[in-house]
DNA sequence: GAGCACTGC
């Protein structure tokens, strides 16, 4: 069978100034392109691929690198060896990974945002005076780089086949253009308006409507604001973009980008179903709401014609129930279409049901998964990618310490001769980059004067921003700059500059073990996959040709798994279970490209037929659609309705917003964490840490409204800010969660306010209510105390510590309540709060349990 | 008396 077919090169021709390459003496002509041979053409398979050229386009055979068209790059064995002293010993092994490169247009990069895709991102304001003529101007330069681009390339080529079938996968590499190039193809191009003319009628003139989704938040803004400058209109017109807190669509937006998780909602959740339905309303298209089809539950996402899932390959959560569910509304779709029936209900425009387009998007992996499941039985498109050739290296013997053999591999790299560009270090978590990162400042002071100085800096998630920030600024004269990061560098975060990249080959994933009791976590220190070690190889060639350097063995590398195990699989499923049931779907029948299991579906619905969300595994209770209206995990979720009746809601809505902000409320690092606790104690509330946490956030939030309405009354400015960023500081407060806790916070009361619920109820300084509701979601999670202050589940047998970073810590207590249990060299609770052993008399799993429970055995 | 990878609604 024949898996991929190339579509376009990457060109490499001369003449586009920002393709000059750096000052490496590497020019483009020199750069070569191959791909990952191995993972798109095992050598054993019947690949077979053919190399289309569009005839569309001015280029002809001689405008590319003889080696840049996928074909030839195919059918070459990577043979040019390229012999690099190793720390540990002398092998070399050439890197099939290499792809054709031409660097990349250099933006200019205004808030120091390393994302790739931000950095092509040129917003453009909305409304403006003037504005339209400068957008046109900006589209029209634009213009010019957009043709430059591999995709432009082949675009007939790629519209012809998605216009052709219904589902459609593309592969492409970073910088091939296809995340901006193809929704402005299907919008524009003649085949494309034809095609909708015939469907629309009278408004052809609209053309279709597209979606186009993300992992992450950044890139689709980015994506949004590229494609709005790219087309000259305003962001929120034609193009726009849906994240999370943010909204920048009308009625007019044509191409919406969007978070896959925003999609999600959007087949699920109620809500999201009222706002297509007055959207629909306004748009003066129909006369009534109900232009949304519901088809058993299921929204058909009528309001899209092209759904482009891009960045597939990272199989997170969403993308693969978007598959799933996407997949069964085409069909459902087709159906519709066929029988006549394709009347929207009620719809006095009369607009059809039209069929709906697929496109999955994925960086150049296996695409078999993916044409398996939407069963396209044909070749994948596969637009060349740009990327300087990275050769690679592995050790010649396991090496025992990666820290310090990462720190030697940076030293040997910087003393070589002639050795150019900055070096990335991947390490698998922030002890280890902090020692790393020491080990090399302590090596670098000892260098010699006339050796360029070393400029070394960690990163990792849970930086300040201005810590990350260094990362973007420009390194100082005579420095060589080192960075030494965990993951966030490999899909995250593009850093600029780097030429050599150390692989340690290890990374921290969270581990769940699954028991009748709740869940047990770990973050465990993991082997990486090959594709995971070929995103890291890539890193290094962006700008120029590269090098990697792996500190594991050849044999080692193939004995990884080819891939990461999909996030399906291993990840708590409750929350995407309680959509699917949402959407009419029965999570064991449901279609999975991988399935998660049997286990694993059944415990979420154990969670969520003990949170009262769900009374079969097809039927949603009223309390779990209540609880889909909140963008919440189904225990926190029940945490917050439970508070509506309890009176605390104002409390609950700050504690699940700080529980939700992705990070901890107080820093604790060991060089300072006395002074630390010294500051917590002003906090501390004797029923936990919940409360304590409560009390950080209500001083913060008090501080920053007294520092806000003084600044604007004297109108200085001056000082606005900085004084609670001291204060932060001062308390060893971690200021980034509680900026993300403000936001989460806004959007709860706001989503409150929707469904009819006071948030401003506050239970004053009365804790119980607040407990109580924290109980009513948390009820797995709990243990009592023993005789020897051990403490014992609840719902399981397992004997619990409370975390030495909570403040119930050595208080004696009769019952805790916890966030989360995590097994290092005990089982620890963490976010731990107390609760009367009573109240658990009130909830439904244990009073049905009855003799199970062993309320009334309280030692204390 | 300890050890936190990364996303998202």
């Amino acid at each position: 069978m024949t898996l991929t077919t190339a579509l376009a090169s990457g060109s490499t021709s001369a003449g586009h100034d920002s393709a000059a390459p750096m000052t490496n003496g590497i020019s483009p002509s020199k750069s070569r392109s191959k791909v990952p041979n191995h993972l798109l053409a095992p050598s054993n398979s019947d690949v077979r691929v053919s190399n289309f050229h569009d005839d569309a386009s001015d280029s002809s055979e001689e405008d590319y690198e003889p080696e840049s068209t996928f074909s030839s790059a195919l059918n070459r064995r990577s043979g040019k060896d390229q012999r690099i002293s190793a720390p540990g010993g002398e092998t070399d092994t050439s890197s099939p990974l290499t792809k054709s490169k031409k660097r990349k247009d250099r933006e200019s990069l205004p808030n120091g945002n390393g994302n790739a895709k931000e950095r092509e991102a040129r917003p453009v304001k909305k409304g403006g005076e003037g504005s339209a003529e400068a957008r046109r101007k900006e589209a029209e330069r634009l213009f010019e780089k957009r043709q430059d681009l591999p995709f432009y390339q082949g675009r007939r080529m790629i519209l012809e086949e998605i216009m052709k079938h219904d589902t459609t996968i593309l592969l492409g590499e970073t910088g091939c253009g296809k995340s901006t190039q193809l929704p402005q193809l299907l919008r524009t191009h003649t085949l494309s308006t034809s095609h909708y003319f015939n469907n629309h009628g009278k408004n052809a003139a609209a053309g279709p409507s597209i979606a186009i989704t993300q992992p992450r938040r950044l890139p689709a803004i980015a994506l949004a604001n590229r494609v709005a400058a790219e087309m000259g209109c305003p962001i929120g017109g034609e193009v726009g973009y849906s994240v999370r807190f943010e909204e920048m669509t009308s009625r007019d937006t044509k191409i919406r980008y969007c978070t896959e998780g925003v999609l999600m909602r959007e087949l699920a959740n109620p809500d999201a179903t009222q706002k297509v339905q007055s959207q629909s309303k306004d748009d003066g298209s129909s006369s009534n709401a109900s232009t949304v089809e519901i088809h058993d539950g299921l929204n058909l996402l009528l309001k899209y014609d092209i759904i482009i899932l891009d960045e597939a390959h990272e199989r997170t959560l969403n993308t693969d129930f978007l598959c799933g569910a996407l997949k069964k509304v085409q069909r459902i779709r087709k159906e519709l279409a066929k029988s006549g029936k394709g009347k929207a209900k009620g719809d006095g425009a009369g607009k059809e049901v039209k069929e709906l387009k697929l496109v999955v998007m994925s960086a150049t992996l296996d695409p078999s998964k993916f044409q398996a499941f939407f069963g396209t039985g044909r070749d994948a498109l596969l637009v060349k990618g740009r990327m300087y050739e990275v050769t690679t290296q592995h050790v010649a013997n396991h090496v025992d310490d990666f820290i310090e053999a990462a720190g030697r591999q940076v030293i040997n790299i910087h003393c070589g001769p002639g050795n150019e560009g900055d070096i990335l270090v991947f390490m698998p978590g922030s002890d280890e980059i902090e020692n790393c990162v020491e080990l090399l400042r302590r090596v670098g002071k000892q260098l010699p004067d006339a050796q360029k100085q070393l400029q070394v800096l960690p990163l990792y998630a849970a930086l300040p921003p201005s810590a990350q920030a260094k990362i973007f600024s420009p390194t100082p004269k005579n420095t060589r700059r080192v960075i030494v990061a965990t993951n966030i560098a490999e899909t995250s975060m593009t850093i600029p500059g780097v030429a050599y990249v150390v692989d340690t080959g290890y990374k921290k994933e969270k581990e769940y073990i699954y028991r009748t009791s709740g869940a047990i976590e770990q973050l465990r220190k993991k082997g990486i996959s090959k594709a995971a070690a070929w995103q890291r190889t890539g890193r290094a060639g962006r700008e120029r040709a590269g090098h990697c350097y792996r500190l594991f063995t050849k044999k080692a590398f193939d004995a990884m798994p080819e891939f990461d195990a999909p996030e399906i699989q291993r990840c708590n499923l409750s929350s995407a279970v309680l959509q699917l049931i949402a959407m009419g779907q029965n999570p064991f029948d449901f279609e999975y490209i991988d399935n998660p299991g049997r286990d694993a579906i059944a415990a979420a619905f154990q969670t969520l037929a003990g949170l009262e969300a769900i009374s079969s595994p097809t039927h949603l209770t009223d309390l779990g659609r209540q609880m889909l209206r909140f963008p919440l995990d189904p225990p926190h979720a029940r945490i917050l309705i439970s508070s509506f009746s309890l009176d605390c809601t104002n409390e609950i809505i700050d504690i699940l917003s700080l529980i939700n902000a992705g990070g901890t409320v107080f820093l604790d690092r060991p060089s300072d964490r006395e002074e630390a606790s010294t500051a917590k104690a002003k906090f501390v509330h004797r029923d936990g840490d919940h409360l304590t946490a409560l009390n950080v956030f209500r001083s913060y939030i008090a501080l920053r409204e007294t520092k806000l309405s003084s600044s604007h009354k004297n109108s200085t400015g001056l000082g606005q800010g900085q004084g609670v960023v001291g204060w932060c500081k001062d308390n060893f407060v971690n200021g980034k969660t509680l900026v993300q806790a403000l936001k989460i916070r806004d959007q709860l009361r706001e989503l409150c306010e929707k469904a009819g619920k006071d948030w401003r109820v506050s239970a004053g300084s009365e804790s119980a209510g607040v407990l109580r509701a924290l109980l009513s979601g948390l009820f797995m999670n709990t243990a009592v105390i023993q005789a020897d202050g051990s403490y014992r589940q609840t719902a399981g047998s397992l004997t619990v510590k409370i975390h030495p970073s909570s403040v119930l810590m050595s208080k004696r207590v009769p019952a805790i309540l916890y966030d989360e249990l995590t097994i290092t060299s005990a089982f620890y609770a963490r976010n731990v709060s107390v609760f009367e052993q009573h109240w658990l008399t009130e909830i439904p799993m244990f009073a049905k349990a009855g003799a199970a429970m062993p309320v009334g055995k309280g030692n204390l």
